[in-house]
RNA sequence: GCCGGCGUGGCGCAGCCCGGAAGCGCAAGCGAUUUGUAAUCGCUAGGUCGUCGGUUCGAAUCCGACCGCCGGCUCCA
């Protein structure tokens, strides 16, 4: 007979449990869930040996993990129930909610999911217990006779990559009951806020080849307020939408007329990657970077050499049938071109590293369900560069590269990364193991320097070399893949390069890929959104708005503007016939960093009264005083804006 | 590409379910007002209702195809 376990408690104390006894009666009532020797349990789960145990409460991140599942069963027992017929596949949490995919006699609409949540709301308020219960294979297959995607998962782990051996568990509340290893919270009555949000179309098995299947997203918390802060973050992301903000500021658009996914930029656009490219090239400069030039199109020989239209046919443009037969295509990267610089002529050592840089406008046939503002498009212009070294440079040639990228990712403003490693793939690579050991090596000690966490993506790198990817959080804590440097062994042996050693032998190059931006058009839409469109001062297409109060006080303002504008400042004067109230509001919905309200009283003392966007407001300002200010802070790329104030 | 939704003046929307003379707000132009820190007032102009086809005496409204956009899947700079 068992002796009655002895659990250790979170706070230290430690209680035997009567045998037979649930976890649950151990621990306080706001439990929903228990954490036994560090695994989620059941509060139904009776422990057979002494564990340590502790409650997982609704709001923590376990408690909502179990609250989000337990919500996903609850609306496929929902859907089954307004559905008849309806088979259900799986239903797992996901980061703020749940979804559940289906496979339905009938489409769903917007309207279906309302009736969907009374029917839960409903299905809550019943509190029916989420019934564990542990089957054979021979009961499960017999449970789940008529639902052939838990069929096929049953069988699936017949084949053995599944935990508990030959028990599987499902869980039942009322009638209904579904394949799952759980917890779940003891009752339906325990569920907290949720909301039903989206339909979409996902693949039985993530695979296109595979059933389309009906997915229901939904979002849940454990609190009405958590509930409602959540839908107040999408409305805050939903205000800084580059696409809104392209359309506000008049920055950008997408004519219908020129395609899906390719943009053009209006002139205060326009100004603003003026501003971030000029700003790029100075630092290529100073890094010892070499700038090239190359056309958009060419034959198709160069991508046959490549080898891209034998792995990236797809993501091309058709080609274009020129002169007797000849195929021109649109070049979807530029790599090739530049290697046929370094190609054009015999190389020494002496020559290395030789650094390649172009904006370089490419062309990708992206699927049309993918397109996305300017952060997914068929058009854009990379800041490309080919380095192309020695293998014993190359060590030190990623380690500064990685400097380089961060630092300068840093003067526009995002100040938290992380780094993804892709190392060498099981199957096959080019190039060889110590070549690969010692890029790795030295991207993985560059980004230790830095202070970076690097996350590893162990076999996740092309075939032709290992890769980093730099990832920015943003002001609001969304990620986003920025810069990429890639090595690669391939392509300097499929061009045939080489160059002179001191040796007077040929030796190969080793060539790496990278990009700072990504994409100057991602790299923008990521600034937008960062900054809310409110962008620091050094890259704000109009920095100072001046407003006179009356037309007797526009000459005024006209030569205080010639003033800035020879100062190399971005004044506008605002003379249209409207109160100085509706100038203020224009200027500050177009996010205008600065601006000056010009009356008599300005006129008169030659002084100014400063409005910053944040709407402080600073009397008696000396002209030159301001423009010293204003040029030191855009030349410090600051984010914040200057005070005047003492 | 696939699933679901949407497409009405530059922008944001109503009208569509239940076919029967195209509306509102902002923006724009003109006029009046000459104004002190987030919207002064009035007038005017502007739309083959995404495109093409069908049903109908009659289509923004019903049906189909295509184009585009949005949310996902997949993918990715």
């Amino acid at each position: 007979m068992a002796r009655m376990p002895k659990l250790s408690l979170a706070d230290g104390s430690q209680v035997e449990l009567p045998e037979g006894e649930p976890v649950g009666s151990a621990l306080g009532k706001a439990a929903v869930a228990a954490s036994v020797d560090g695994v989620l349990k059941d509060l139904s789960f009776v422990p057979d040996k002494d564990s340590a145990v502790a409650a997982v409460l609704l709001e923590d991140e376990d408690g909502l993990h179990v609250l989000r599942h337990s919500t996903a069963h609850v609306m496929a027992q929902a859907v089954c129930e307004l559905f008849p017929g309806a088979k259900y596949a799986i239903g797992p949490a996901v980061e703020n909610g749940f979804y559940y995919d289906f496979d339905l006699p009938e489409g769903l609409g917007p309207q279906d999911l309302n009736r969907i949540e009374q029917k839960m709301r409903k299905l809550a308020k019943q509190n029916q217990a989420f019934i564990r219960e542990e089957l054979s294979r021979a009961e499960a297959l017999e449970r789940f006779a008529d639902q052939p995607y838990k069929v096929e998962i049953i069988e699936s782990l017949e084949a053995g990559e599944v935990e508990g051996g030959d028990t599987l568990t499902a869980y039942r509340n009322g009638e209904w009951s579904d394949l799952c290893l759980g917890p779940h919270v003891p009752s339906t009555g325990k569920l907290g806020a949720f909301k039903l949000t989206s339909l979409a179309g996902a693949y039985w098995r993530a695979d296109e080849k595979n059933k389309q299947l009906t997915r229901i997203y939904g979002t849940a918390w454990a609190t009405q307020e958590d509930l409602d802060a959540y839908l107040h973050r999408l409305e805050e992301a939903e205000r800084r939408d580059h696409r809104r903000l392209g359309v506000d500021l008049d920055l950008f658009s997408f004519p219908e007329e020129i395609g899906s996914g390719l943009a053009v930029f209006h002139p205060k656009g326009g100004l603003v990657r003026k501003i971030m490219e000029e700003y790029s090239r100075e630092r290529h400069e100073a890094s010892g970077y070499d700038f090239v030039n190359t056309p958009h199109i060419t034959k198709s020989q160069l991508f046959e050499t490549s080898g891209h239209l034998d792995w990236y046919a797809e993501g091309m443009f058709p080609p274009m049938e020129l002169d007797g037969g000849t195929d021109y295509y649109l070049k979807p990267m530029n790599c090739p071109f530049h290697i046929l610089i370094y190609r054009s002529r015999t190389r020494s050592y002496r020559e290395l590293p030789m650094r390649l840089f172009e904006f370089g406008s490419v062309y990708r046939y992206e699927k049309s369900g993918v397109i996305h503002g300017l952060t997914r498009v068929r058009g854009m212009t990379q800041d490309d560069a080919h380095i192309f070294c020695t293998k014993e440079q190359m060590g030190a040639e990623l380690g500064s590269l990685l400097t380089f990228v961060l630092d300068l990712l840093r003067d526009y403003g995002l100040t938290d990364f992380y780094i993804e490693l892709s190392t060498k793939p099981e199957e096959k690579a080019v190039g060889s193991d110590e070549d690969w050991d010692e890029a790795t090596e030295a991207l993985r000690v560059a980004a230790g320097e830095m202070n970076l966490d690097v996350v590893m993506d162990e076999g996740g790198g092309a075939f032709y070399g290992p890769k980093i990817s730099v990832q920015a959080r943003d002001a609001i804590g969304r990620t986003w893949q920025m810069s990429t440097i890639q090595v690669d062994f391939q392509l300097p042996q499929r061009f045939d390069l080489h160059f002179a050693g001191d040796d007077n032998a040929r030796h190969q190059p080793v060539m790496i890929h990278r990009a700072l931006f990504g994409s100057v058009e991602r790299f923008f839409a990521v600034l937008l959104e960062h900054y809310a469109g409110a962008l620091p001062l050094w890259l704000a297409p109009e920095q100072i708005r001046l407003a006179p109060v009356a037309d007797r006080h526009v000459e005024h303002a006209g030569a205080l503007a010639a003033r800035f504008t020879q100062a190399g400042l971005r004044p506008h004067v605002d003379d249209s016939k409207e109160s100085v109230g509706k100038k203020i509001r224009t200027a500050q919905l177009q996010k205008v960093p600065y601006t000056l309200v010009i009356g008599d009283k300005e006129q008169d003392s030659g002084e100014l009264t400063v409005r910053d966007r944040a709407g402080t407001e600073t009397p008696g300002v000396e002209v030159d005083g301001f423009i010293a200010t204003l040029q030191s802070e855009a030349a410090s790329r600051a984010l914040q804006q200057s005070t005047f104030g003492d």
